[in-house]
Parts: structure tokens; sequence; C-alpha cells
DNA sequence: TGTCTCTATGTCATATCCGACATATACTTC
DNA sequence: GAAGTATATGTCGGATATGACATAGAGACA
């Protein structure tokens, strides 16, 4: 995937709506890109939404609480496995995460 | 996850609607079995809807036709990142994969 | 039978991801 | 300012996923 970038890139304010077509990404990589940093808004959506802290869906999965503010940064170096864990630790259903991959969240205009 | 034995059971036969529930996993974990075993379909539906043989797809996604072949026969070593790829290498998109996100593809009954 | 194509399975060295820990920053409330 | 809570960042040893390769099985076609 490369991207070391990625997370200062998305730290900086990037939401989505095309993150790698002005990286060097190729389509695929930059799909799944998007995709992860779909799933991550809405991991942190649902662990707020229940009032839980990184700590409390930390131990609901089993993982630290600095993974998960990895993974809710967008770091690269948490894969889709893990924030899917995350989003249904969360409490997420799969019709969620299903509406979750529809929104493409606000496109930055 | 454990589940070295998913693998037989899904090559036994198995297609999905719970896999997960008559061993010991999580919910959690069942959850995300399933919806692997579901976008494992859909990546096999996807390729061969376009008439790529799994080596095709393999050089699509820069990996291997074992990958691909342990991919598709569920096997416990691939991971949720690696199944989202191939789907995209295969030319699904983004909708055509929340679109399998929700198909349950038909139970045993 | 021989050969071609496609798919499945087993193994292995290496790359990547993991939880854990330490530590830093920010924001309250006292 | 001290203490408490929530989140972010850096690092590290160990765990897991990776592509590559070898090989085997199954079907088509001659």
């Amino acid at each position: 995937m490369s991207t070391a970038k990625l997370k200062r890139l998305h730290a900086a304010g990037w939401k989505t709506g095309g993150v790698g077509e002005f990286l060097g990404l190729s389509d695929e990589e930059t799909m799944l890109v998007d995709l992860k940093l779909s799933l991550v808004d809405a991991v942190r959506q649902s662990r707020q939404k229940r009032g839980l802290s990184q700590i409390d869906l930390a131990q609901r999965m089993g993982s630290s609480q600095s993974r998960v503010a990895k993974l809710e940064t967008g770091d690269p170096s948490v894969s889709l496995d893990l924030i899917v864990r995350a989003f249904f630790a969360s409490g997420g259903t799969r019709q969620e995460l299903q509406r979750a991959l529809g929104g493409k969240s606000k496109v930055a205009a």
C-alpha cells in the first residue's frame, strides 16, 4: 500500500472523497483506502453514540486504547479486519455497516 | 479467530447463514466470519462474470493464484483486506460491494 | 493416453499487523 | 496548579498474513 503519508494527510483534516487519486495510488488501492476511511468514521460514530471511550471499546474487542486511537486516526498500520471488528464490537450491525458503505461522507467541496 | 476448522467446514459445502453460531465463536467473531464468506462469494461471482481465471485476478492484484484459491475457499489465513482488494481488482464497484453485504446468500434451509 | 487449462493444497521466508507499554497533549473540575 | 479523564503518538517483540513455489486433482480436447 505504501501510504505512510496517508496518516498525516488524514490527520491534517482530510475526510474522504478521493484521497489517493492525488497520491500515486492505483485505482484499486484508492478504493480500499477510501473504504477504510468511511468505515473508520462509522466506528467513531458508533462508539460515541453508545457513549464508549476508546478504552471501553478496546476492552470489548480485546485490544488496546492505542490501537483504537490509531484506528480512528486512519493509521495505515490498521487492517480492515480490525476496523470491522471494532465496528461490530462497538455495537454496530451488519445493516449499519452496509449503510456506512454507501455514504461517501461529505466530499470536501 | 481460531478457526482452523472453518476452512474444512466451508470446503465441505457450507455457504453461510451462521457458521460460527455452532462453533465456539463470539458474536463479534461470527459476524466477521459471515461477512467474509459473503464477500468471498462476491469475489468469485465478480471474477467469473468477467471471465477471469484465478491467475488473471492474481496478476491484476499483484498476488498469486494460490492466494486467490485460498481466498475463494474461505481459508482463514486470508484477510478481509485481501478479499476486498480482490473484489475491486476483479472489477467490482463500491456499490456492488455494498449490495454483496446485504444478501445473506441462500441459507441452507 | 498426453497435454492444456483451471483450481486446490501444503510449505516457507519475509513483510505486515498486533497488543502492550510509555508518554504526550488537551480539556475538565477542583 | 494538581488531579482526573479521554485521546494521540512512538516503539517493540511476537503473532499472523503475504507472495512464491511445488504439486496435485479435475475436466476438456485431440
